[in-house]
DNA sequence: CGTTTTTGACCAGCGC
DNA sequence: GCGCTGGTCAAAAACG
């Protein structure tokens, strides 16, 4: 899968890991820790005694139709998504007590990049939309800016998480040579669990088959299909032309809309849209499958339904928070 | 009426 | 120093 996103870390050289500008951070993330109201239900990536997450796997290509194993079912937590989170912080702090007080600006980076295998200030992810919506993260943006850039056409949108203290930002852009393909560039921490979606997380009531014919299952699950990767666009697109079952389970994230070139008023605030998918199952074939527009979404889609299958063949569309990484933070 | 988006202005970094 | 570019701010407007 992965065929219609393509993630990729931008890691900066080691020495720009970023820096403790001082005390004033170190405060803030006491206190941080220290605040149980703070702690979302996010689970620690790096537990696997107690939970149940989705295999980190930065390539993009992700594990096409890998349904969750047996024995995991019904603990199915993934967790975690576009930015590092207080659990990264609490690593990034018992691994080092004592950050080094000299180097470059954003202390927040620094953690992140300590709580990483590999010191990362940002990622970048390239997806795949239709009707120019962006697929929801998980998290709740607000958008600050829009700018111009230089050699494209489209304009970079500017969104920092509403989420008081944190300080995490993305900025989202339509490519140059594909207006369908957007570059989401995530920045900074989340100081949070991942906004509550659960209005995505009920499945159909039943199956609408219509509504989801236009997708071309077999192509898209192929496990040797070079479609699974990057701009081919070729196969079809999850969500492209495709109706989806239920308003309320196949939504949007309004807050994700990128404007189009323009600067008018449907950004964001357009009624009677189109529902693009990001995800869809399917069961028809007596085991589970998925294919998504967002990479390793297969394996948390599986992993959604894999504790309480829905009633009947067919595919499901949710829209399920997504990340460059391939963490999903629901559980069912 | 509170929240979010829009959009022009401002600022900082970088290359020349 | 100057100009270009990207990033952010903030007032006004729009929306629910």
């Amino acid at each position: 899968m992965g065929d219609v996103l393509q993630a990729e870390a931008v890691a900066p050289a080691a020495d720009e890991a970023g820096i403790w500008p001082g005390e004033l951070d170190e405060q803030l993330i006491s206190d941080l820790l220290s605040d149980d109201s703070l702690l979302a239900p996010v689970v620690d990536p790096a537990d696997d005694s107690e939970q149940h997450y989705c295999p980190r796997d930065n390539t993009g290509s992700g594990a096409a139709t890998a349904a969750v194993p047996p024995a995991e079912a019904g603990r199915s937590l993934c967790s975690v998504y576009s930015g590092p989170t207080i659990t990264d912080i609490q690593k990034a702090l018992s691994s080092r007590p004592h950050p080094p007080r000299y180097g470059r600006r954003y202390s927040s980076l620094y953690l992140y990049g300590a709580a990483s295998a590999a010191p990362e200030s940002r990622r970048t992810a390239t997806v795949r939309s239709c009707g120019g919506k962006m697929p929801t993260d998980g998290y709740k943006w607000r958008k600050y800016g829009q700018k111009s850039i230089k050699n494209n056409p489209h304009p970079r949108s500017y969104y920092k998480c509403t989420s008081s203290r944190c300080s995490a930002k993305k900025h989202v852009e339509k490519s140059t040579h594909d207006p369908e393909m957007f570059t989401v560039t995530y920045e900074g921490l989340h100081l949070h669990g991942p906004q509550p979606l659960s209005r995505h997380l009920q499945p159909p009531p039943g199956p609408t088959t219509t509504d989801v014919a236009v997708v071309n299952k077999k192509a898209r699950l192929s496990p040797n299909s070079d479609d699974n990767h990057g701009d081919d666009d070729s196969g079809a697109g999850i969500g492209c032309g495709a109706r989806w079952p239920s308003k309320e389970t196949c939504g949007v994230d309004d807050d994700d809309d990128v404007g189009g070139g323009g600067s008018s008023k449907l950004q964001g605030r357009q009624k009677g849209r189109a529902h693009d998918a990001v995800i869809a199952v399917d069961s028809s074939d007596g085991r589970w499958s998925a294919a998504s527009s967002v990479p390793h979404a297969d394996d948390a889609a599986a992993a959604v339904f894999s504790s309480d299958p829905p009633p009947a063949a067919n595919w499901y569309c949710l829209d399920l928070p997504w990340s460059p990484e391939g963490h999903f933070p629901w559980t069912i």
